[in-house]
DNA sequence: TAGGCCATCTGGTCCT
DNA sequence: AGGACCAGATGGCCTA
């Protein structure tokens, strides 16, 4: 069931794939390698280069209306090369027409590119509509959940917790970390079945780890002073975590219209959980709530005595390592499939 | 203001 | 020959 996740976004993974192997130095090929000398018809006379941009009117390929000028100055050496052709208002015209048909061709490339990778910020743990991981921490991201999902179906066990999210997180930016952290809602101590009793997706009992798998309004995110448009309400910010999604977990509301993010499904997980909750009273703590949001900034001694865990790059303890709030974490964002539910009974052996 | 991220333009190269 | 792909350059936007 697995390889019908895999094949879901396969496509849009392996048109990216090319991408982020270049995006990480393993598969690019070099300039040197790649662009040879100019020649002489690359540059007509006068075209002087200035950054990137070059004469329009000049493209390589047009030779309708080539002109012979090679004796044009009469006593000056032949250069070698292809000949010189003259620039008619006609070639002026094709030229650009091209141009702008080439530039038209790529935006639409590049249109689909951004499309692939919205679909797959869509399966990858964390989805956000409010606050997107940028391109490269989701092909990261990418990367290490199917190498983690590989892991599963090649153990056919379910994963040490600590050790998935450091797959996970493998590479990504520390605020990526976070998030990824967050999402998962790791404590070392205990979980909140209790607080969010319906069903947990990944429950872990040693490593008090759980998601539940459909979107859950905790009572408490309900408050006034919690809620999107009041003042202590998070901001869309970069590495802030907006309605951050866990997509193990399935949303009902999701593809509804009505669906906003903002409103369902936070993380009930009591340490971070509780942290959250109090700091968003006083104005006084406001400031260092949302100072926490975006960088999870709680001292490190009290970030570890709360949550147990930090999490840093690669899992390693770090002050900065604080899971989010998460009034505004959503679990929940999918279609519920077998996938899912297969996933939920792995790790449920 | 610096830095990160992004969209777009552009020209070179490769492929069909 | 034309399209796809790629990477460099550039400028805008946003945030710390």
């Amino acid at each position: 069931m697995l390889t019908r996740l895999f094949s879901e976004v396969l496509p849009d993974v392996q048109k990216l794939s090319g991408w982020v192997e270049n995006s990480e130095g393993e598969n690019s090929k070099t300039n040197e390698e790649d662009l040879g000398p100019l020649e002489d018809d690359d540059l007509d006379e006068g075209d002087a280069r200035e950054g990137s941009s070059r004469d329009q009117s000049e493209m390589a390929g047009d030779d309708d209306d080539d002109v012979d000028d090679d004796n044009e100055g009469g006593d000056t050496p032949k250069k070698r090369g292809p000949k010189k052709r003259k620039m008619t208002p006609a070639r002026i015209e094709r030229s650009k027409v091209r141009r702008q048909k080439a530039n038209a061709r790529e935006r639409t490339r590049m249109h689909d590119l951004n499309s692939a990778l919205d679909n797959l910020r869509k399966v990858v743990p964390c989805y956000s509509k409010t606050q997107k991981l940028s391109k490269i921490e989701t092909l990261r991201l990418a990367k290490n959940y199917i190498w983690a999902l590989g892991e599963i179906l090649r153990n056919g066990k379910r994963p040490d917790v600590v050790s998935y999210v450091q797959t996970l997180c493998k590479g990504l930016s520390q605020p990526t970390t976070n998030l990824v952290a967050g999402c998962l809602q790791l404590n070392s101590r205990n979980f909140l079945t209790e607080q969010c009793p319906d069903g947990a997706l990944f429950h872990v009992p040693n490593s008090s780890f759980s998601v539940h798998p459909y979107s859950y309004q905790c009572p408490r995110l309900s408050s006034p002073q919690c809620q999107p448009g009041s003042s202590r309400h998070m901001r869309t910010h970069n590495y802030g975590y907006g309605d951050a999604v866990y997509p193990g977990a399935i949303s009902p509301e999701y593809n509804s219209p009505d669906y906003e993010g903002h409103l369902s499904s936070p993380v009930c997980v009591n340490g971070n959980f509780s942290v959250s909750q109090q700091e968003c009273g006083s104005p006084d703590t406001d400031r260092n709530y949302h100072y926490a949001m975006h960088y999870s900034g709680l001292s490190a001694s009290r970030a570890t005595a709360v949550h147990g865990l930090a999490f840093g790059p690669c899992g390693s303890a770090h002050s900065e390592n604080v899971p989010p709030p998460f009034h505004d974490v959503h679990l929940l964002h999918h279609d519920r499939t077998p996938v899912y539910d297969e996933l939920n009974a792995l790790f449920h052996k």
